[in-house]
DNA sequence: AGCATATGTGAGCAAGTATTGACAGACAGA
DNA sequence: TCTGTCTGTCAATACTTGCTCACATATGCT
């Protein structure tokens, strides 16, 4: 439970872009930087890169290189150190947020882009 | 959920200072203002009652007024935007944060029987 | 080799955020 | 009522962060 990574996990999320990012990533199993960039028409290439690299030192994604190409998909260790937080925080409500992931994860695998967070 | 409001949480948290004081309010039950600043010698009272102030505009924390004082205790429903998130990023390894929460559910507290209670 | 593609990096500027100090409001006790 | 305590808020300053532009790196194609 190292803090400095806590530290980049929660201010990597704390970015609305780079949460959709990471959300877009998860929908699919992996995205290059360009495929990223091109669902962001608000934002430059490089600062869809900069948020990659922020994603990727927070131990959010990880990259694949092929070539040209740079294949990120997202890691499912760092959730553990969200999880871990909420645990330590709500420690005595902490059954409604069992329940909770166990209705999602029963609900969830059905339709896989109905909880998809997105900011204009 | 609001997106802005994921947006307030997530950047409230964005801040290891407000994690602290979110841990330091969950270990007891309710503290006052100066009690918490009192566990941060590193920071000023302004400061304190500045983070605390954008943990109530989140809604992680809640306020009871009681004379001079104000009581400050966490609010357990902020925790869904998060699992929301985290449900719709890792759906791929969403077993595993299930099992997780449970592991900790049931290390944490013996009271876990009110979950299968509400999900019966 | 030469050129186009895919992507990252660093400088610089604009915008947001945290911290501090001073002041204000509410309340309790003398 | 007067004074001290507990706490929040406002204004100013310093710090941090995100975005864009220009350039660099690596790779593939002809």
């Amino acid at each position: 439970m190292n803090s400095s990574q806590s530290d980049a996990i929660f201010s990597a999320l704390a970015d609305p872009t780079r949460r959709a990012i990471l959300s877009l990533i998860g929908e699919h199993e992996e995205l290059t930087a360009g495929e990223i960039a091109a669902h962001f028409d608000s934002l430059g290439r490089t600062a869809v890169s900069s948020h990659l690299r922020i994603l990727r030192l927070a131990g959010l994604v990880s990259e694949r290189r092929d070539g040209r190409f740079r294949h990120y998909s997202v890691t499912s260790t760092p959730a553990d150190a969200v999880v871990a937080f909420l645990t330590s925080v709500y420690q005595n409500s902490l059954e409604q947020l069992a329940s909770a992931v166990q209705d999602a994860s029963a609900a969830g695998a059905a339709s896989a882009d109905r909880a998809r967070e997105r900011s204009a």
